[in-house]
Parts: C-alpha cells; sequence; structure tokens
DNA sequence: CGGCTTTGACCTGCGC
DNA sequence: GCGCAGGTCAAAGCCG
C-alpha cells in the first residue's frame, strides 16, 4: 500500500519532474515543440549558436536543422547577433551540466559536424581555426579524431567532393552514434532524477496526508461519535478535507486510500468506485515500473486507457460521476438500492475542489496543451457572457472538465474553471504546469484545513509557487466548493474581493519563506520565475501581464543554474517552474495542470458567484460565445 | 466521415 | 411542490 501511495505521488510529481523530463528533451528534441520560446532556451544553446554562426554561412552540405538540435534557436540572428555576454554561455554550459556533461558533448558535436563541414568545403581549416568560435569547438571535439585525419588530408590532398563527402558521412555517422549513446545515457539520468524527486516529493506529499489524518483524528476523538457525527456540516467539512486530498491528485487519492481508513471515503462506497480507484492504482504502478511507451511530445503516463474505457464508458467516468463535476449525477449513480444517506449527502455537497484560472486573454479559449470538446454552454445567472462547458477529449474517459466564462466586470478577463483528474499523458505544455497546479493543490488542502483549524501545515510548494502567480491567490475552502482562483491579471479586480465568499481569504503572496535557500547570489526568487514565465507566456497567448514585464531580462538558464547547485526541493520547483517559463502556453496549461492534480476552480467565486443582480433567465440560449 | 459545435431538453439540487 | 439555477445529454448540423 505504501509503495502503491508512493507510485501514485510519483505520477502527481510529473508535474515537477516531467518538466525536468520534458523540458531537456524539448530543447534537445528541438521537433517536438512547435512554439518555442527563444528567449528561454536560446541560453542553453549559446555556444552552439556561435559555432553555427560561423558555419552557415557557408555550409549546406550538413543542414543544421538535421543535426543541430538548437538550430532553431541558433538560426535566428538576434540570438547571436552580437557575441552574447560570456555569462549567458556560461550559464548555459552549466545548464547543461545539470543532467551530464554530454549535452555539451552533444551540442559541441553538432558545432563540429558545421564546423567541420565548412572547413572541408573552405579548405582553408586554418582560418576557420583562428576565428575564435571555431577554435572553442574544436576543443571538445575529441570525438572526431578519425575525421580530423580526413580533415587534414582534404585538404592538403585536395581530394575531390565525394571523397570529402564520404569522409564527412563518416564523420556524422560516428556523431550520430555518439549522440544517441549520449542521449541514452542523459536519459537515465534523468529518470534517476525523476526517480528521485518523485520520492522526494511522495514523502513530502505523505506526510502532509498524515498530518491530516492525524489532524482528523484529533478532532474525531474531541468528538463523543468519530464516524458518525451528527453534524452535518461537520461530516462535509471532514469529508472534504478528506477528499480534498485524494482528489488534489491522482496520487493524493491514491495516498489517502492506501494510508487511511479507506472506508471513510464516499466515493470508494460504489463497487465502481473501487473498480475505478484499482484501474487508477494500476495505472499509476504500471507508469512508474514501466517506461513510457507515448510519444515524445506525451509526458510519460502509462495509463490503461481501454480499461478505464471498458469499465466506465464513455460518460461515465468515475470522477465525473462519484466526486467530479457535476455533483448532481453522484445521486443518480448511488440512487440503487440502500445507501447512505449521510455518505450521498455528502457526496452531494462535497464537491471536488477546483482551480479557476483568472486572465487576460483576447482568445476565446486559451490553450492549454489539452483537447477539449464543448459539451454545453449555458448563461449563468449574474453574467451576461455565456459559460462554455468543456469536457477533456485527450482520453477515453478522462473526467477533466473545465469551464470557461468571460468575467462579467471586466470582459477581458478570461475565467478558465478545471476539475478533474486526466487519467492520460499530459503534453509538455500542460505537464509544466503541473508543477504550479501541485502547489496550488497543496496549499489548497492548507488553505482548506486553515480556514477551519487555523494553518497548519502550509505547504512549501504552494506558499512559494501560487505567490508566483502574480497577482493573486485566493483560496476558497468554505464547504463545498473548495477553490483556489489564480488571478493570472495582476490587476485583482476590487469588486471581485469584494464579492469573495466569506470564508475565502487571501494567501499572501509574498517571496517564499520556507522554500529552501537560493543559493548566494541567487538572481532570481520563485515569483520572478513565475513572473517571468507570465512575461513569456504573455508574449504568446496575448494575456496581459504588464507588472511581469520587469522580469524580462531573467533568464531561465540562471534557473536551472540553481538547481543542479542546488538539488533540492526548491530546486525542483525553481526547475519546474523553469520549464514552464518555456512552455508559450502557459496560462492554460497551468489551469490544465491544476485540474490533472487537483479539482479545478470555482468560476463561481472568481467572477459571477457573487452578482446579487440577475438578469439572466436559465434558458440555453447561446447569444455568444464566452470568449466574445 | 469523424470530430466538433450547437442547442433544446433533461436532470438534479436548492430555496421558498 | 414548485420554480430557479447549474450542469449534462444527445440529436442535429457544421466543418475540414
Amino acid at each position: 500500500m505504501e509503495k502503491g501511495w508512493g507510485l501514485t505521488l510519483d505520477s502527481d510529481s510529473l508535474g515537477f519532474f516531467l518538466n525536468k523530463q520534458t523540458q531537456l528533451p524539448a530543447v534537445l528534441d528541438h521537433h517536438h515543440h512547435h512554439h518555442h520560446h527563444t528567449a528561454t532556451k536560446r541560453p542553453i544553446f549559446a555556444t552552439v549558436a556561435t559555432a553555427d554562426q560561423s558555419a552557415r554561412p557557408s555550409s549546406n552540405m550538413f543542414s543544421a536543422v538535421e543535426f543541430n538540435p538548437a538550430s532553431r534557436l541558433g538560426r535566428r540572428p538576434e540570438d547571436h547577433a552580437p557575441p552574447p555576454p560570456s555569462d549567458e554561455n556560461r550559464m548555459s554550459a552549466a545548464v547543461v551540466d545539470f543532467f551530464a556533461d554530454k549535452n555539451r558533448l552533444v551540442n559541441d558535436g553538432d558545432d563540429s559536424k558545421s564546423i567541420s563541414a565548412i572547413n572541408v568545403k573552405k579548405e582553408n581549416p586554418h582560418a576557420d581555426a583562428a576565428t575564435g568560435p571555431s577554435l572553442d569547438v574544436n576543443t571538445g571535439l575529441h570525438l572526431l579524431t578519425a575525421n580530423t585525419g580526413s580533415d587534414q588530408s582534404t585538404v592538403d590532398d585536395g581530394v575531390s567532393s565525394d571523397v570529402e563527402d564520404k569522409l564527412n558521412k563518416t564523420k556524422v555517422a560516428q556523431l550520430q552514434v555518439e549522440l544517441q549513446r549520449i542521449n541514452a545515457e542523459n536519459q537515465k539520468l534523468r529518470e534517476m532524477l525523476s526517480h528521485v524527486t518523485n520520492n522526494y516529493n511522495a514523502l513530502q506529499m505523505h506526510l502532509m496526508t498524515v498530518m491530516q489524518q492525524q489532524q482528523q483524528n484529533h478532532r474525531a476523538d474531541t468528538t463523543q461519535q468519530p464516524q458518525n457525527t451528527n453534524d452535518p456540516q461537520e461530516v462535509k467539512h471532514e469529508r472534504q478535507f478528506l477528499d480534498l486530498g485524494p482528489s488534489a491528485t491522482a496520487e493524493t487519492d491514491d495516498q489517502v486510500s492506501n494510508n487511511s481508513s479507506s472506508d471513510e471515503r464516499t466515493r470508494s462506497a460504489t463497487p465502481q468506485n473501487n473498480i475505478l480507484e484499482t484501474a487508477s492504482k494500476d495505472n499509476y504502478v504500471k507508469y512508474n515500473s514501466t517506461t513510457s511507451t507515448t510519444s515524445k511530445d506525451v509526458v510519460p503516463f502509462d495509463q490503461d486507457q481501454s480499461s478505464i474505457g471498458r469499465r466506465i464508458g464513455r460518460e461515465e467516468s468515475p470522477e465525473s460521476e462519484s466526486h467530479g463535476w457535476a455533483p448532481n449525477k453522484v445521486p443518480k449513480l448511488n440512487s440503487g438500492g440502500g445507501s447512505k444517506p449521510i455518505e450521498q449527502s455528502a457526496d452531494a455537497t462535497m464537491r471536488k475542489a477546483r482551480v479557476s484560472v483568472r486572465a487576460r486573454s483576447e482568445a476565446p479559449m486559451i490553450t492549454d496543451g489539452c483537447q477539449w470538446r464543448k459539451y454545453g454552454q449555458k448563461m449563468a445567472k449574474g453574467n451576461p457572457c455565456p459559460r462554455a462547458y468543456y469536457r477533456c477529449t485527450m482520453a477515453v474517459g478522462c473526467p477533466v472538465r473545465k469551464q470557461v466564462q468571460r468575467c462579467a466586470e471586466d470582459r477581458t478577463i478570461l475565467i478558465t474553471t478545471y476539475e478533474g483528474n486526466h487519467n492520460h499523458p499530459l503534453p509538455p505544455a500542460a505537464m509544466a504546469m503541473a508543477s504550479t497546479t501541485t502547489a496550488a493543490a497543496n496549499m489548497l488542502l492548507s488553505g482548506s484545513m486553515s480556514s477551519a483549524d487555523g494553518l497548519m501545515n502550509p505547504n512549501l510548494l504552494a506558499r512559494a509557487i501560487l505567490p508566483c502567480s502574480s497577482s493573486m491567490a485566493t483560496i476558497s475552502a468554505s464547504a463545498p466548493f473548495p477553490t483556489v482562483t489564480l488571478d493570472l491579471t495582476n490587476n485583482p479586480n476590487p469588486l471581485q474581493m469584494l464579492r469573495s465568499q466569506p470564508t475565502q481569504f487571501q494567501v499572501p503572496l509574498g517571496q517564499p519563506q520556507n522554500f529552501g535557500t537560493p543559493p548566494p547570489g541567487a538572481p532570481q526568487s520563485l515569483p520572478q520565475v513565475f513572473g517571468q514565465a507570465l512575461y513569456n507566456q504573455s508574449k504568446f497567448s496575448g494575456l496581459q501581464l504588464s507588472s511581469q514585464e520587469n522580469m524580462a531580462g531573467s533568464s531561465a538558464s540562471q534557473l536551472q543554474l540553481h538547481q543542479t547547485q542546488q538539488p533540492s526541493l526548491a530546486d525542483s520547483v525553481s526547475a519546474a517552474t523553469a520549464a514552464i517559463t518555456a512552455d508559450p502556453n502557459f496560462t492554460a496549461a497551468l489551469a490544465a495542470a491544476i485540474s490533472s492534480i487537483i479539482g479545478g476552480a470555482n468560476p463561481n467565486s472568481a467572477s459571477a458567484a457573487a452578482n446579487a443582480n440577475s438578469n439572466s433567465n436559465n434558458s440555453n440560449k447561446i447569444s455568444s460565445f464566452p470568449g466574445n
């Protein structure tokens, strides 16, 4: 059980570590991402770009696109027009060093290819050798010992181009072999790192769960009837806490089920739910015990989709039915037989935690890396803008749903509310957000507890990351709608604040206090990192994050450098956040990841809940798309 | 033709 | 019990 719990946590901690896993590959295997944030990745390949610059003008023999992973970046003139500060290059080297010097070797190898090709073409290797970049790169080209001689002979003997081609092909083949070997080794290192970090996160989550259980037990002890309290509100609250943990993330889910008495969990009451949970556990175990079979664009998260689909059917995903988006469907399922009134009512009122993301966007719907299918749209009371309902279609039976609605007060603000846990691999764009959303989920856990019992065990990640979410992170722990609202508008609407539920409280958005110890001279705090991510994202998604613009100068490579220096929890988050920085679909991915870890947010608390004036009927008329 | 959107109908919870 | 509001379903239509 413990093992299973840890495994599930592993999958959850994907949010952090899949970032690591995906980010570097995403850079090395540049062809996976169509939307690159060059500002983020540029430093990594600064040295490479320099070499390419010298090579490109004369070399068409070896396509940079084919061999140089950084070609997409290095090709940009603005990236290397002025020789970048040496610090940046050094930084990139350090970044590459994070996993292994092999990476640098790979990059150098790419450079070498171009350079050597140029040398052959120009038949003037000495001239190239005289150049700074060539010298720098060639120093690391001991891989090409066989080619060195061939180059020399080529120049000296004036061999025909055919011979040169053969020689170069040989070099290329050698480099490719070396590259493959290095990539494999790098992959192993990354997996190891991911595993270690996952375990760390699992322990942390486990600790949280234990503390929650202790808290609950303490509360139960205070009452005469621990299991059957007469206070419905109390029941509701406890269930909320219980489910918050599990539902916060897939791994937490299993974790609680494994560590705590599962009989207290309402959603495991029905056989179907049990089957589902079992399936979920199996899937998590499978993920941890097997290597990814998914494409490189998909985070390795092996889920037996087919089995799930067979069990739950298309529309009867356990998440949505038992504790998913639509609470009103719960009684439907449980309506069969003599159900337990208390648990049923608790299920009816207890709703999964949600995460809402408020962001300024002109787009009808922010891109979050997931595929959604619209299944409904309604006019919400108090908001002239219709609310659209989407369902994740990346996998059959994925219970994740989201609502998209524009803020009534500010139409430029798009409120995206997520709920449910993805049962399928998430694209890096979404997984990059998982780290932040993990923090949101943890924060929600802490917040919900703190709302009732005082701040207990404030989560480090949450406190570290949520403050980064620009302007505001609001938690509404009021039953039955535990909610985390991430306000990325950086312009908290006073009206919204006034509309906040009484039990809502603002999370202090200051500097993280318990978030590891940044290295001396750390250039960026996590809020800064997050701000950078927001800034970067704003460039792509049109989000208006004006206050984050001062973060434009921050460098993701710096963050990774920290990671290499201090592999701690803080570094993990830092790396994850750095990965977020590289994600052009930041905001949406954030929300998607949030949904993957905890249930989404309460859109009502974010926008329209407190609108007292009801100027809309309940008709299903669709006047306009919520994004318009 | 498959996937997606549209949209009226339907279901459920809740307040009065 | 009734009406309201939120959420979902599913047939029809659209689109690439």
